[in-house]
DNA sequence: GTCGTAACGGTTGAT
DNA sequence: ACATCAACCGTTACG
């Protein structure tokens, strides 16, 4: 049975492949609902936008999922990330975590050495914690004291071995908060994962970064807002790192006719397409990527709206709130009177759309000009 | 049948 | 240049 499901899924591969792209390079793989994507990576925007888009319209997530043959865990996850950030975009792949032994930690630690050589490396943990140099957050481990006191300090008669070799600690300090610039205390997240995205109101706190993401990823921006945007002022406003991945292939697979859909021209999702990763054009609703080197970070850290302290429902004081903030939806985009936030649970699953069952059906069947079959239960 | 989630194998980027 | 690590990804299977 594995086996044939390995050959199935190769012929799948083979098919697509061939009989779509006969001249194409491209790769990826095909999953149990015949849907391409590719290990690892992130799914297109245009696909993330259509998942929260069509939950808006009160499909179904195990529809969206077979409309848009996503597996249904991915769209169960997609939609409760941006149910919690109203963010479609995925994380920042990638990186390492923040340094904790900054030059600052450095310098105290040599300053506890030096005040007392016989001081143990679980002393200097807690006298970190206790002058306040570190949280319990950030604090180094007693391994990563004892490293530090035997790499970096040891010789305690150079006392200026390492300073001399480093940048000014204050410095050092910025710029590493710059790059990762969400605080320790708040940036991780309720299952202790770093930067996992969902409910990680990163204060700007110490940061002070304030690179107000402006939202512009949440779905009230995205659907339909380009209409009236100024397409010249948005434009080139965003520069993508040049690493494209070739979804082309794959996404004309997904989506042979990516036509507008709720206001989203066609050359937006058709840039997405161009690749997925976040495009030029798409990205004026995606202005912040987390794939860019420079800004990956701050996709989860802008204090904007599309982090919510408190209830992520609650109104941003942003234009580009959240769908269920308030937002203003532009002709053509539903208006969507139910809490967004997994209506299913909340004892009103049947009915389990505003919208009537033909308008579901038209939603489905125009997603991107495929007339698959929907949920037949 | 639907949905949430852990496990898994994969990619990515910083160190 | 390469390896390691830890973040993320989507799929799959299970409950």
């Amino acid at each position: 049975m594995e086996f044939m499901k390995k050959v199935l899924s190769a012929f799948m591969i083979e098919y697509v492949h061939v009989s779509l792209f006969p001249s194409e390079q491209t790769y990826g793989e095909v999953n149990q609902l015949g849907g391409v994507f590719v290990n690892g990576r992130p799914l297109p925007n245009a696909i993330r936008l259509r998942i929260v888009e069509l939950a808006q319209l009160g499909i179904r997530p195990c529809d969206i999922s077979r409309q848009l043959r996503v597996s249904h865990g991915c769209v169960s996850k997609i939609l409760a990330r941006y149910s919690e950030t109203g963010s479609i975009l995925p994380g920042a792949i990638g990186g390492s975590k923040p340094r904790v032994t900054t030059p600052n930690v450095v310098k105290n630690i040599r300053d506890y050495k030096q005040g007392d050589p016989g001081i143990f490396a679980w002393e200097i943990r807690d006298r970190l914690l206790a002058d306040g140099v570190c949280d319990k957050y950030n604090v180094p481990s007693v391994s990563s004291i004892s490293r530090i006191l035997r790499n970096k300090i040891g010789n305690l008669s150079q006392p200026n071995q390492y300073e001399s070799s480093k940048q000014a600690p204050t410095q050092a300090g910025l710029s590493y908060n710059h790059i990762y610039p969400y605080s320790y205390p708040n940036a991780m997240s309720p299952n202790g994962k770093m930067g996992s995205g969902p409910g990680v109101p990163v204060t700007a706190g110490h940061v002070n970064i304030s690179r107000a993401w402006p939202s512009a990823h949440t779905v009230t921006n995205i659907l339909g807002i380009r209409a009236f945007m100024d397409h010249q002022a948005i434009a080139g406003a965003e520069g993508y790192p040049p690493k494209m991945e070739d979804w082309s292939s794959i996404n004309r697979a997904t989506f042979p006719s990516a036509h507008a859909v709720s206001g989203i021209d066609k050359s937006a999702i058709d840039a997405d397409i161009k690749y997925a990763q976040p495009s030029s054009t798409l990205s004026s609703y995606v202005p912040a990527c987390a794939y860019s080197p420079s800004n990956q970070y701050g996709v989860y850290s802008g204090p904007g709206s599309y982090v919510t302290p408190g209830h992520p429902w609650q109104s941003q004081n942003s234009s580009l709130s959240h769908p269920s903030s308030g937002m203003t939806m532009h002709a053509g985009d539903i208006h969507s009177p139910m809490p967004f936030k997994h209506p299913s649970r909340e004892g009103d699953r049947k009915p389990p759309s505003p919208l009537s069952k033909q308008l579901q059906q038209e939603a489905l069947s125009s997603v991107h000009g495929l007339n698959l079959p929907t949920s037949s239960s």
